[in-house]
DNA sequence: GATGAAACAGCCGAGCT
DNA sequence: AGCTCGGCTGTTTCATC
């Protein structure tokens, strides 16, 4: 991990699709040595894969939200096999404070966020946070 | 945005690098023609970029939190500019509920993060979760 | 949207430092 | 050992139907 490196995996970032070749002559080097380079951080697990940033809103998802849950430790075997297979779960993460969970969903309209809430509390109380605006909008993280 | 619309989506939101070719023969289509389509796709603004997904423990990136923010809302006009300048900023958004702003960070350790409370909290008073592990790692939204 | 040709990029070898 | 340079294969793109 030098900063050749580090220059591959933000050029990467700002577009995964980026040929070998023009990546090549950002950091002065042959095609292969970027080849190689790029296999490696992938084995090595640093590169976990290559994604698609897409508008929720032109694909009619209109409702981003948070929702904070409170469950006993318990319900927890039950509960992941559940929130995994729901398709709108973006996120799920077991995080300090007065709630355990912090989940974050997409949804088309409020209704059907409406009901995933509804399912949600038979494991234990929410408390949802809808969101209005994203000045930051959700970004890779610092390299 | 048809059905083969939606293949093609699925099929980059899995691995953006994929070769059009075959993507092509997966949607049983010619490479121009899958190719004239992502083009299409790229300038509705459906597509907005191919990204990367990278490990943040690799990259010594150990605590990921999200911080709640209650701010009045004239603080705003200096609020946005400051936090889009910092990069371990991943998310932040305005949402509904006791709190005005929630913003997702990454940091090396608490020590960092302890400290980019402290300068958010000229803004307003924070609460802050820290995550413990990700049930559900971050996903793109279903297609 | 499909086909065929041309340009281009990615991959694998050999030779070099 | 790793990098660079070569040729070869496969992919993308453009013009045409």
């Amino acid at each position: 991990m030098d900063e050749i490196d580090h220059k591959l995996l933000r050029a990467l970032q700002r577009n995964s699709r980026c040929p070998i070749k023009s990546m090549s002559q950002e950091v002065s080097l042959s095609s292969p040595a970027v080849s190689a380079r790029i296999e490696r951080l992938e084995r090595q697990g640093i590169i976990r894969g290559y994604t698609l940033d897409v508008d929720p809103l032109q694909l009619g998802h209109h409702i981003l939200a948070y929702i904070n849950l409170d469950m006993t430790p318990n319900e927890k075997p039950k509960f992941i096999p559940f929130i995994a297979s729901v398709p709108n779960v973006i996120e799920c993460n077991c995080v300090t404070g007065a709630y355990s969970m912090l989940i974050k969903v997409s949804y088309p309209s409020t209704q059907e966020l409406d009901s995933f809430i509804g399912q949600l509390q038979q494991f234990g109380k929410t408390e949802t946070q809808i969101v209005f605006s994203s000045p930051v909008p959700p970004r890779g993280i610092a390299l």
